[in-house]
RNA sequence: CGGGGCAUAGCGCAGCCUGGUAGCGCGACGGUUUUGGGUACCGUAGGUCGGAGGUUCGAAUCCUCCUGCCCCGACCA
């Protein structure tokens, strides 16, 4: 992409509505404007990333065997009042009249509705277990959004509903979504730590948060230190086997949120010099709910017994876009953002130093050509801007690698390649520049 | 939802107390500079002062109401 014809509205003074830094970044990056309180468009940086963060997801929730589908964002009311929640639900759910007078929400979620499409196509034990996921934006009108798109009113989701016959099979449906939770977000360069959460009424120990750890977080956590050193499970990681081990290896050390803590049994599980007590950010959760809309929504399974039961069920969220909050909070310094390689807007950043010279100008069509042959997203600063300004342009979108070709570097056949991450940087030939980025052997 | 604040040019702000018809920095645009970590100089454009009403000869400025936004707390993916 050239920069020429892009749409990238960079601020170079900070907004003063944005307190956090994550906030702060992305409304300078140009990678969000914000609309109304708790609602922004997103400009388009910031969708390349929203789009990446979500093909991960996506890609661990298929490996994982859930299926991808799509449901609205309005509702009707019966279909909540079906479950009680119409009016349980407070001033939180945004509520609209159509033009027919009939009563219907923004969903703020989505149980009531899968559970309804469940029923209507599978009666028996034999369909078991399925487990459906979709990304859609979700509207919760918060008393105070903040934070930008942390806590914002409007926010993107993705929402897995699991349905099982039994109690015993739905915690193999809770197991497989707790592995592929620890794979999404290691992929985006972030420990997922799963804590322990309230269960509320349904009681159990089937319900876990996953908290990435940054200063600016929402809730205060008490873990032990070790947990941040498990393995994260490979690729090959196979569903169909037995997961408990490695749910086990996650969930014995200590590790919860402050709504939950127990600080007799932290000090009495944790020496004292692993114990941490920080804050986090919670991008996940992951639940099992049992027959609680099931039953009163009557989606009756008939198991080998003959007998009619109300599935088992377990919801399984992401705050897809709340994880560009964190993942900013978690990777970035005082010149901007530093995206981990995998949710990247682009991969490499390439810099004219002196548009308009004819030798600058040719080697940079030359790399643009070839890394975009390679499909190597590049973003192209074309642009006849100030060499600091390219800069420091490119260290706040925070691209991990920058190419910076100018007139003094190409006399002497030199180009510089910049490690956005660790400010690295190394000098190479034009022609070694184009295959460390293009070959299929690239390192990063 | 309780408490506190803000609203003046694209962004950040001054002016308001003590009414006299709007200003600064950055940015944008046009030049000069040809430049390797937001360069310097010259010039230009851009604002119904959030909205409505009121007081006054006269309101960004004083009064009332409304709207939007932010911060602290309670609450939350």
């Amino acid at each position: 992409m050239r920069l020429s014809q892009y749409f990238l509205p960079i601020l170079r003074d900070n907004p003063k509505e944005a307190e956090i830094v994550s906030h702060r970044l992305m409304l300078r990056a140009g990678m969000i404007r914000q609309e109304a309180s708790g609602i922004y468009a997103w400009l388009p940086l910031g969708l390349r990333v929203l789009k990446k963060i979500e093909q991960i997801v996506r890609e661990e929730m298929d490996r994982a065997g859930a299926v991808e589908m799509l449901m609205p964002t309005l509702q009707l009311a019966d279909l909540w009042r079906e479950s009680g929640r119409y009016d349980a639900y407070g001033p939180e759910m945004l509520r609209i009249v159509d033009r027919n007078k009939r009563e219907m929400l923004y969903g703020p979620t989505n149980e009531e509705m899968i559970t309804a499409i469940f029923r209507s196509g599978v009666k028996s034990y034999r369909e078991l277990p399925k487990n459906l996921y979709h990304f859609q934006w979700k509207f919760r009108d918060e008393q105070r959004p903040r934070f930008g798109v942390m806590r914002g009113r409007e926010f993107m989701m993705k929402d897995a509903y699991s349905f099982d016959v039994d109690e015993a099979s739905a915690r193999i449906s809770y197991n497989r979504m707790f592995v592929a939770y620890l794979r999404i977000f290691a992929r985006m360069g972030l420990t997922g730590i799963p804590m322990r959460a309230e269960t509320g009424p349904i009681g159990g120990d089937l319900s876990h948060e996953f908290i990435v750890l940054a200063e600016t977080g929402e809730s205060g956590v008490f873990i032990n230190k070790d947990v941040l050193n498990l393995p994260i499970p490979p690729e090959t990681v196979d569903y169909a086997g037995d997961l408990s081990g490695i749910v086990t290896q996650w969930t014995t050390l200590y590790a919860a949120t402050e709504d939950v803590h127990d600080a007799a049994r932290f000090e009495a599980e944790t020496p004292e010099a692993k114990r941490v007590s920080t804050r986090g950010i919670e991008v996940g959760q992951v639940f099992f709910f049992g027959d609680k809309y099931s039953k009163p929504m009557k989606a009756m399974i008939t198991g080998p017994d003959g007998v009619e039961r109300p599935a088992q069920c377990g919801s399984y969220g992401v705050g897809v876009s709340r994880l560009l909050g964190a993942i900013i909070e978690a990777s970035h310094d005082d010149k901007g953002i530093i995206w981990p390689e995998s949710v990247a807007p682009f991969t490499v950043g390439l810099a004219n130093l002196k548009v308009g010279d004819d030798a600058t100008d040719a080697a940079c069509e030359k790399i643009y050509a070839a890394l975009t042959k390679a499909k190597v997203d590049v973003l192209y600063d074309d642009s006849d801007d100030r060499p600091g300004g390219k800069f420091a342009k490119l260290d706040l979108i925070g691209l991990p690698y920058q190419i910076i070709v100018g007139p003094k570097g190409i006399a002497a056949d030199e180009i510089e390649v910049k490690t956005r991450a660790t400010g690295e940087r190394e000098t190479l030939p034009l022609g070694e520049v184009i295959a460390r980025f293009s070959g299929s052997v690239w390192v990063s």
